[in-house]
DNA sequence: CGCTTGACTGGTA
DNA sequence: TTACCAGCCAAGC
């Protein structure tokens, strides 16, 4: 979204034409790579907090980094959501929202409802792509791990 | 080797 | 109240 100032006339490519674009080097790497268990992968980190977080519940973007000390790095916990298809354990992405409660990244779903409707499968009120109650149903890894 | 973009956040104007 | 700026890490071209 080019948040900062230089975002002048950049609007010529913009976002990977492909949807799905090849899968992060990094994350088929260490696939092959017998890494034991964890990773030195920003994002590996990601997803394990991620699929720590129980059902029914949400967390936020800040809430991982945070939790992995990186709380100015936000981005990269979004980043590393968009690695999580690619990732070979299954992750909860559609449980990982803004700090508003808002799905963000719902567009990068198959079908861009599937997000509010795991959500909402999982006991969740989703209304206006946004978490209901989200406060209450909000999940702070770094109180629980 | 360097600049741009990106599923974000928090603060300031 | 909303809008914009600045900071962080990483991958792609």
């Amino acid at each position: 979204m080019a948040t900062t100032k230089k975002n002048s006339g950049a609007a010529k490519k913009a976002a990977p034409s492909a949807k799905k674009t090849a899968p992060p080097a990094r994350e088929r790497l260490k696939a092959v790579k017998p890494s034991g268990g964890k990773d030195d992968s920003f994002f590996d980190l990601v997803h394990e907090v991620a699929r720590q977080i129980p059902r029914g519940r949400v967390t936020s973007y800040g809430a991982i980094a945070a939790c992995l000390g990186t709380r100015l790095s936000a981005r990269m916990v979004g980043w590393a959501m968009m690695a999580v298809p690619y990732a070979k354990k299954p992750v909860p992405a559609h449980r990982v929202v803004n700090r508003n409660g808002l799905l963000t990244g719902k567009h990068h779903y198959d079908p861009p409802g599937r997000m509010q409707q795991l959500l909402e499968k999982e006991g969740a009120v989703v209304k206006d792509d946004k978490v209901v109650d989200f406060k209450k149903l909000f999940w702070d890894p770094a109180q629980e791990l």
